[in-house]
DNA sequence: CTTGACTCTGGAGCTAAGTCAAGAGTCTAT
DNA sequence: ATAGACTCTTGACTTAGCTCCAGAGTCAAG
């Protein structure tokens, strides 16, 4: 065994999250409790890295901390089964985002070059015509079903 | 001019938006203060409801409130602009945003075929090996760079 | 002109995900 | 053995994005 463990501060300058939010994730057990020295302190290996890792990533594609408890989940066949039930609800629902975001990509791209042309063709007297608002007509361009 | 104005409650349920989230997208200048009848209702137009909508997609990628904002602004050639530099920004981001995405669901998929293996293989005493857990040795699988 | 459904404003309350702070203890380097 | 950096726990505070409520007014139907 070797000696490859580290304190809190250095997990969480090497995740890139705060100290507060690693204590924060135990508490919520994201994080199994970690070990401790003699004194009290937190012990933590490489693996916790990643872990904490895997969470932001999750998080920032907009899963709560309690769905990723789920999907961090293990133990017996009964919770695998769970655990894998939400997987792969949870890659149902990526696939899903995925397309409205190229979907919403498309929007902001149109918006973008109407914003451009915009600029070129009337200079100092622009008006971005950015999404609805009531005023231009830009709306009821095609209708939804 | 057609009469086709309603009131706050059809906005909502058109939009899928509670009436309360409306009302505080106002409060918040997401939507232009709305019209209203001599009563003082709330009165909209269709226009509403698209944009309530855009309102929703963009929030779900992520996106908070204050930055759609940014990009529902008009304004003159100024305002143009920063609309257009804010626009491709965002643009950037989703990119990145789905690259991450991709990574991720492979992640996820990779956890679940995982899973599967060992629903299949060990069955009842299954122990799902979804992310280091730093109980048993899934990790240092292949280590990263 | 009354009834019931709807809406108004203003402000309080709520959840998620942290952040901050106080007071005390721990570790390490000199 | 002491200074300085780090960490501990507990609990209060913060921000975003709503939601809920009270008390009062509005609107359409009968």
């Amino acid at each position: 065994m070797e000696q490859t463990e580290f304190r809190i501060g250095e997990l969480a300058t090497r995740a890139g999250v705060s100290i507060d939010a690693v204590r924060y994730y135990e508490r919520l057990k994201l994080l199994p409790r970690a070990g401790r020295t003699t004194g009290g302190f937190r012990l933590f290996g490489p693996e916790s890295v990643e872990r904490v890792q895997f969470i932001k990533q999750a998080q920032e594609l907009g899963l709560t901390l309690d769905e990723i408890k789920g999907l961090l989940a293990t133990g017996g066949a009964e919770e695998c089964r769970s655990v894998r039930d939400l997987l792969s609800k949870k890659i149902g629902e990526l696939d899903d985002k995925m397309a409205t975001m190229k979907d919403f990509r498309r929007t902001l791209a149109r918006h973008l070059s109407a914003c451009e042309r915009e600029l070129e063709t009337h200079g100092d007297s622009a008006c971005c015509p950015v999404v609805a608002d009531g005023r231009n007509k830009t709306a009821s361009r095609k209708k939804r079903q």
